[in-house]
DNA sequence: ACTTTTATTGCATTCGAAGTCATTTTCAAT
DNA sequence: ATTGAAAATGACTTCGAATGCAATAAAAGT
């Protein structure tokens, strides 16, 4: 290790140290085996001897070998990879999600190649990267087309939707109970004695967002009761501006106001606060949905729905790995309610 | 498409569609040219005539072929795809970051397998998956051992570290300028006439909080101003448990706080105005550092500094493309300053 | 028309691990 | 000692695309 005894062009031993990695054939020679000796130590539940194993493992130790995935995938047609796509990294659970995905697949020995959307188009795009990959599988929280639906399907592809969901039977999702959480929400608001409402929903091309305008909606109407509906981005800023054009206009006085994430729940509270003087939730309620950390925190005390994403992480990578395992496998569509969290009751600022 | 003309054994056409994926034989074949034509032809600057490419593309298109990213792969030794790791995800500026990776490494062709780590032991593990496939860099937003880095240098793998520097001239790092920001900060905090400081730094064992508090706590020493130092976690509940300490005790009357974080300045504003009725920042001064969209949240509009995550993202990604084209390039530190966000300068609950 | 030069093309090989299959070794049972 | 079953092993092939090289075709020059 310490000489060179080799009187080579000095040129050369200024390159770099060899990057090339130790292959199964180099681990092979110096062991002493086969190649095929050495591929079957590092394959769970192999035939070889306590001997070989230690020969080889040796010698792996001496290299630093570590077997090449990618020459692996190629021969085994499995990558242990799946594309995760996402859209708008910046909603404020997904970081959760995509922590809690990591853990779960990890565990499987599974890896993330992670793809995130800033437009719906970008789907296409990102599709031919993931065919390339060979992913053995793909979890989108995104919008998909019809025809990207069946492009994984014509190409075998376990496909798993989270949090978005399709009426089609042949496709498999886990998804939040939105429209039930909003039930549950406005139910708590009409026990209030809550009775003029605005429902500020997301964009209208979220699927998400859509239903739980929906359920709130079905459930206001069902009693009667007074709603207007704007049409929001999740965002904050929005949230403010949509409340400002109400409160200027005047013409409408909502008691409560059922906003579709959290987010835009807490520009609508900052905002009734901090420029219109209403105190929140004495004179107008205000409720969200995702029970994200800012929710609790004690400026807020948002009434809210928190969806169980340990639980819905748990699901997707098992409905998944189920269907990766065997292709066959009926779709499968997995609703999780969500969890509702009360707010204090009077925390005027 | 809509017939089905061959008549062949029902249960044959039960089975799936033939998950075998077009290879560039099959291209070939149909095309009829050979195998390294059509490889040529997904090849930029390949030798090709405009009629072999014309044959070829049809080809593809018609049995809906892409390149095996797998097989190059093997062949090429670039799997053009980046480890990104990344303690941590819940941490607010950390989903920002992520989706300006992707963006930036995408328009480079560069894909990101994902690995979060819960723990710094984590890195060990996760190391050795990166090595299993090849990836063509390392992105680590996470503390590595000495034995880490030099693993990744003896195999050849540049890697470059977001937000995390080393004292070694031989380390590659792209960093905001905790250091400087906090400066600035305790600056502007000194000329609003702030004479007390607690200073919340993080967990010990990170070094953005250990430059942070630095900064802040040389340019307090250097105007003698009176500070205790506190140690937090980054969370809201954790600052919110040591504001309490502080002011149960009572025995230190700060009139100014300042923390590593803006989780952690959120979570004192709130405590101190929630629980100790104390104006913020009438009587006392809170100062945060990332600038996350909570920050300018009309409750808070808090005085903070925020990273150029746009620039930094851009910064590393050129320098691990450079190092990947040219691993002989010699190691680079990049610091970037931060931002002052001033907070607007009375807004009393 | 005939030689050069240059642009295309295909053959054969390569990347690294895994699986098939035939062969050899091991070890227990007779 | 002999046989048979089970376990271990290695030679060889495979996965799918890229590439060096030699062969060929097209273009250019004389």
């Amino acid at each position: 290790m310490e000489k060179n005894p080799k009187n080579i062009d000095p040129a050369l031993s200024l390159r770099p140290m060899q990057k090339k990695r130790a292959t199964s054939y180099d681990v092979a020679r110096v062991a002493g085996v086969s190649q095929s000796a050495v591929s079957r130590c590092f394959k769970p539940g192999a035939s070889v001897s306590a001997k070989t194993r230690a020969k080889v493992e040796n010698a792996a130790k001496k290299l630093v070998y570590q077997p090449n995935a990618i020459a692996r995938g190629l021969i085994t047609r499995r990558s242990n990879i799946v594309a995760v796509l996402i859209t708008d990294l910046t909603n404020l659970n997904y970081p959760e999600v995509l922590s809690q995905l990591n853990r779960a697949l990890g565990e499987k020995g599974i890896h993330i190649l992670l793809f995130t959307l800033r437009k719906e188009s970008d789907v296409d795009k990102v599709l031919d990267q993931v065919w390339q990959y060979q992913v053995d599988g793909i979890i989108a929280a995104a919008q998909f087309s019809h025809e990207q639906i069946n492009a994984c399907n014509d190409r075998g592809t376990p496909l798993v939707f989270f949090n978005r969901v399709y009426a089609e039977s042949t496709i498999s999702s886990v998804c939040c109970d939105h429209e039930e959480g909003e039930r549950i929400l406005v139910e708590h608001l009409l026990n209030d004695n809550r009775r003029s409402f605005v429902v500020m929903s997301g964009p209208s091309d979220s699927s998400v967002s859509t239903a739980r305008a929906k359920g709130a909606i079905s459930k206001l109407e069902e009693r009667s009761a007074k709603i207007i509906q704007v049409e929001g981005d999740y965002s904050y800023e929005r949230a403010r501006d949509l409340i400002r054009e109400i409160f200027d206009a005047d013409t409408f006085k909502p008691d409560a106001i059922i906003c579709a994430n959290d987010t835009m729940a807490i520009g609508c509270i900052d905002t009734l606060r901090h420029e219109y003087d209403i105190k929140v939730p004495d004179q107008i309620a205000v409720v969200g949905f995702d029970g994200v950390a800012a929710a609790s925190w004690a400026s807020y005390e948002l009434t809210t729905v928190a969806q169980p994403v340990e639980r819905m992480v748990e699901a997707t990578v098992n409905m998944l790995m189920e269907r990766i395992e065997d292709p066959e496998l009926p779709a499968e569509k997995r609703l999780f309610a969500g969890k509702l969290l009360r707010g204090s009751s009077a925390p005027s600022s």
